[in-house]
DNA sequence: ATCGGTAATAATTTCGAAATTATTTAACTA
DNA sequence: TAGTTAAATAATTTCGAAATTATTACCGAT
């Protein structure tokens, strides 16, 4: 068998990677994806906003191409609207969008719920008290506080974290997918035309600690109508709520 | 004011739009997400196969920037799954994927329709009995046949547009949406892993004219009875929706 | 002075090639 | 001959500029 001829890599210095991590490296469209998501949820863009990549370039310190990729998918999953040759731009809201949103929120929780209350074991009782436990620290601080909005933010992601933690023992991911977009789509509209975010003071309180302590003690009916109680749903919806 | 200078603008006539439309025009970005997504609730594309752009460019006749955008938004969406340089390949599906699609499926279906039935006029009523007829239609067709597999493609179509007819009521894009992601994730299961794509036979008749007759009637109980018996849940998920 | 049309400008989308990364193939060693 | 290493190849991702489309500003006419 013939040798073939090898010419030796060559490897262009400037081009190697370097052992430090450069800091003001251009973000990957990942990274953006979550910039982007972020910034929608928390009200850096306001609803209807047109979302210029040229701009946003600037801004966030990124490529078109991956700016584009990440609006894509905001796209899709309905955070951001996109029309032909007209680019992007921040979905605008309406008390129906939320009332939608919180209607899917009442449904997908009540039902993982039931799921979660059957699945959770030990670890997930961990996790739920841990939880509760955060929120609850947050939310005796407003509560002393004279100005809540410094915690607004806080109690928000911690309101996240606590009933996503309860639903995570239901095992069903597609579930669990559906619920986090439309508690998003609940919390974009809050941020941006609820006073507090929908923050309701004490009420906060009580209700948080009546689902956490059916869901300890495994309360399918108990936990389920502290849900109902705390989700800001309109009669109609309530109405149908009964028939559940 | 001085005048300004302006040369005519100048046409390459190479560029020029044809009155008649070109055929064999790379498809756009949306139409091509269309052709995959279809493409892979259909089969034609296998679970967890590849999707290499460089082949489909030249299968779909497109260009690579398409393609990508197109595999972008699926895979935000759950029917591709892509890793970082490791381009994409259509989902794996597994019982469990399927079961918790029925899941989805049932627990939308069900809110779905007691808002249709509350919400649905003499329009919604003709169009749930047009969709009926076309799905009735079939099934009877297949019923007489020896051999249903020349029907299933077209009854499967059918199926969703009567499913879909009767829960478009509802109110809620936000529902419908999920909705629609769960029925697709359900059927792309079928067409891979069950034998008559889930066709039921004779059964199927009973049950979709079950779910018509009650929607029509406006009868709650019997139509989400009927939706029940319909789905082919686990005895797991019966469990729960007897709390339902 | 307002309206309609046309050119200039700005923005978005498309595209092909370069750069990066993964995979396969071949050579070498034990 | 099996295991290891590195080169060659193939595939994917990135990027900047070209092409397309929308928007704005200007001129002329009614």
């Amino acid at each position: 068998m013939a040798t073939r001829l090898r010419s030796p890599r060559v490897i262009n210095p400037s081009k190697q990677q370097s052992v430090v991590p450069i800091s003001d490296a251009a973000p990957d469209a990942h990274t953006l994806y979550e910039v982007l998501r972020d910034g929608l949820i928390w009200g850096r863009w306001k609803p209807g906003e047109k979302l210029k990549p040229q701009h946003l370039k600037d801004e966030l310190g990124c490529k078109s191409a991956a700016l584009r990729e990440a609006l894509i998918r905001l796209a899709g999953e309905g955070f951001v609207d996109s029309e032909l040759n007209q680019g992007f731009r921040a979905v605008a809201h309406s008390k129906e969008t939320f009332q939608e949103a919180v209607h899917m929120r009442w449904v997908l929780e009540c039902e993982a719920v039931r799921m979660a209350l059957k699945n959770g074991g030990f670890e997930w009782e961990m996790a739920v008290s841990a939880a509760h436990k955060k929120l609850v620290f947050v939310e005796e601080r407003m509560k002393a506080a004279d100005d809540v909005t410094p915690f607004l933010k806080h109690w928000s992601r911690q309101d996240w974290e606590f009933h996503n933690t309860v639903l995570s023992a239901c095992r069903s991911t597609l579930l669990l997918r559906s619920y986090k977009t439309a508690y998003d789509t609940f919390r974009m509209y809050a941020v941006s035309s609820l006073p507090t975010y929908g923050f309701g003071g004490d009420n906060n309180i009580t209700e948080h600690n009546a689902i956490y302590e059916a869901a300890i003690q495994h309360d399918e009916a108990a936990c389920i109508e502290a849900i109902l109680c705390h989700l800001p749903l309109s009669d109609d919806a309530t109405l149908s709520a009964g028939a559940g």
